[in-house]
DNA sequence: CGTTGCGTTGAAACATCTCAAAGGTTGTGG
DNA sequence: CCACAACCTTTGAGATGTTTCAACGCAACG
């Protein structure tokens, strides 16, 4: 329980990074750490929101679900997300652990109480809100007038930048140019709103233009980054588009998506 | 200059209105009322955010251009809802005038600083953020995964209850179901990730099924609102869904919607 | 009275979905 | 070590929904 902490200390995104340390203890005090395996429902649409936290480890991801069963991905968070709704009582989507997760979670109403004591983490919030209402709205485009290729190779170069961001915020290395999808084919059809083989085939068609090779189902080597931003059809794609403002230092990949 | 905030004492879904009258002074003292004709940009996409307000008549389009020519709506706004964007310096969409627009305004930076010594007014701005971000994730699900017909049906259904939840509270009247739409048929394309052909079709169609009838091209008369919420696929469809908390006291609406 | 802008309608082209089957990997038990 | 099942992914082919392109209708306006 001592170090519950310790993570957020580090450099990541995560709210608690940012705000001033003595606020740590009191965020300590009320929240837990806890692991789910991949799978697992988190909290339920339409119930009662009773968790708020940030994501440590994994990806969680937001599922809306019609009465016939149709389900939409609406969102997927990442290490040093925040998950949960606050100052609402009822989940409007669910939460599912998309990998095995770490969560570091607090009691909703405790954290709501401490938020009105300290507007500088309601502040932070509000920012965070903010960047991730601009995310949604860009993904909305995607969705709204983007064929399933540049759906895909719009997701991949996303989710390229963002692994690349955080790796090289936490170790400043340059890795080889892999994206590591946490997700399956499935998953990747309810977040693109498509089908798991028409993710499958766009995937094979953009190797076939060379801007990556498959190494397995879920990793990809980026061979020629400029023809797969060529192919999202988002030449303007950068990293603060969809990722928030907290990724933007990040010169390696700046330059990458300069390139076009 | 000395009515600016008679508007926003009344009963509408403000942030002015959700906020101590004495705040009403100083909010004053840095806004504006201005009017613009439809078509109008109000901010462009990519350019520094210089105003934030509210709007008081007419609706908002959000628009993202992508660089070959392709346009999205991602949002609009209706009398009532606070438009620009705070603690940012560059808007990611463009604010463009569907229908002539009243606006209050303020200069962005200024407003910044009255949040910053108001911090329940940065609340209550928290709160509408939270519920756009809510509503937007709900219109991805309906990019996502639904059809056209299904898409123009809930776009209908959404806009009855919105526009009648406003008329309600103002003035409790019961009018006839009529639905105003206040787009043209490419606006409605550009916002439901279609064809303005095939938003005139399904129109028609829906008309067919006997749920509306069409008055003229901007005017449909609710015939059945059980049906038309069925073919929206989204019989699940209550107005705080796409509407915010803040349209939740209307029970004419809330029957409607929970009669199917 | 022609022009302009917007909405409707039709028919062919196209992208995506659906259904079906095959291929690959992983883990388990014989 | 092999056989087998379970699961996910890939591939194929026909069905379907949507777009595209073109023409037409209609009202407002100069």
């Amino acid at each position: 329980m001592a170090d519950v902490c310790q993570w957020c200390r580090g450099s990541n995104r995560s709210v608690c990074a940012a705000v001033p340390l003595h606020f740590h203890e009191e965020i300590r005090r009320i929240s837990h750490i806890r692991t789910f395996e991949a799978g697992t429902t988190i909290a339920s649409e339409g119930h009662e929101a009773l968790f708020v936290g940030t994501v440590l480890r994994g990806v969680l991801r937001l599922v809306k679900t019609l009465a016939d069963g149709r389900q939409q991905i609406v969102g997927l968070l990442f290490a040093s997300d925040m998950f949960g709704r606050v100052f609402s009582d009822e989940m409007p989507f669910a939460i599912e652990a998309a990998t095995k997760v770490e969560l570091c979670m607090a009691p909703r109403r405790r954290f709501e109480t401490l938020l009105s004591r300290h507007h500088e983490l309601e502040h932070e919030i509000l920012i965070r809100t903010l960047d991730e209402l601009d995310a949604g709205r860009n993904w909305m485009v995607v969705l709204g007038c983007q064929n399933m290729l540049e759906r895909v190779a719009a997701f991949l170069a996303i989710l390229t930048i963002r692994e690349h961001v955080l790796e090289d915020a936490a170790e400043g290395s340059e890795r080889a140019a892999i994206v590591e999808v946490p997700l399956s084919r499935a998953d990747m059809a309810a977040y693109l709103g498509t089908t798991l083989e028409t993710v499958s085939r766009s995937i094979h068609r953009i190797a076939d233009h060379g801007a990556i090779e498959i190494i397995d189902p879920r990793q990809f080597l980026i061979k020629d980054w400029p023809a797969l931003l060529r192919l999202s059809g988002r030449s303007d794609l950068t990293s603060h588009q969809f990722l928030g403002r907290f990724s933007g230092h990040d010169d390696n990949m700046r330059t990458l998506s300069e390139a076009c």
